[in-house]
DNA sequence: ACGATGACTTACCAAAAGGTGAGTACCTTA
DNA sequence: TAAGGTACTCACCTTTTGGTAAGTCATCGT
């Protein structure tokens, strides 16, 4: 069994894997990053907002990606209690972290060098 | 409508959110991390190693993520004509440029605060 | 009383991902 | 002749995820 030195503990290849995984189950689903990048720079935006700027997203799918997250960390609600409603949504801090990470993974899939064959 | 200035090109939130989700296609799937993070660091293990390493995954699931990141450019299947057959996989050099891209995402997971409920 | 507005909920259905168990092909050793 | 190792392949089923359409709630303007 190798060690590998990545972040701060020790890893075996299960936890790392399990600590990646982590990540991913909390922003793998159909529309978590195109929401996320909405949000990234601090910017707040309403529910209907997002609506509008994801423009095939149904209802039901945008408050679950949201409410997801939220209930991760990633994603924080602020309601202002008015008629009619009005509900902002931005990001932590935690949740602006994730910046630098996505876009190393992003410099990787775009370094990728044509499939031989 | 912010740009995003990430990796090399200039990106839109739609443009940022595809190409990171193109990544995360790629190694989605239940075992596939776990895969990787035994292949890390230039190792070749063959596809009974494998089995014996992910004592829960079938047959079936584990030639289904290596065939799919071999298809990807991920990973590379090493064939030694002899009987009994031995196949051997590792990662190719795009593979392993994975590696730190998957730290910072790791990095990321560990330093989340405790949620404030 | 009626419709508009904004942020949701709910019931129901379809597609995709994941899993189980058995079978195949090949050659070697007993 | 039979058993065994290695790397698969196949048919079938279950669970998870995503999607559609409709309904709810609270107030304000008319």
């Amino acid at each position: 069994m190798v060690s590998h030195r990545l972040s701060s503990p020790d890893h075996t290849a299960a936890t790392a894997a399990e600590g990646v995984e982590q990540a991913f189950r909390m922003l793998e689903g159909r529309w978590k990053l195109l929401i996320l990048f909405h949000l990234f720079g601090g910017q707040l935006r309403r529910f209907s907002d997002l609506e509008r700027a994801l423009p095939d997203i149904s209802q039901k799918m945008l408050i679950q990606q949201l409410r997801q997250m939220e209930g991760d960390g990633i994603v924080r609600r602020i309601v202002h209690h008015q008629v009619p409603p009005k509900v902002e949504y931005g990001l932590t801090d935690w949740g602006q972290a994730l910046c630098p990470a996505l876009d190393s993974l992003l410099a990787w899939a775009e370094q990728r060098p044509p499939l031989a064959d």
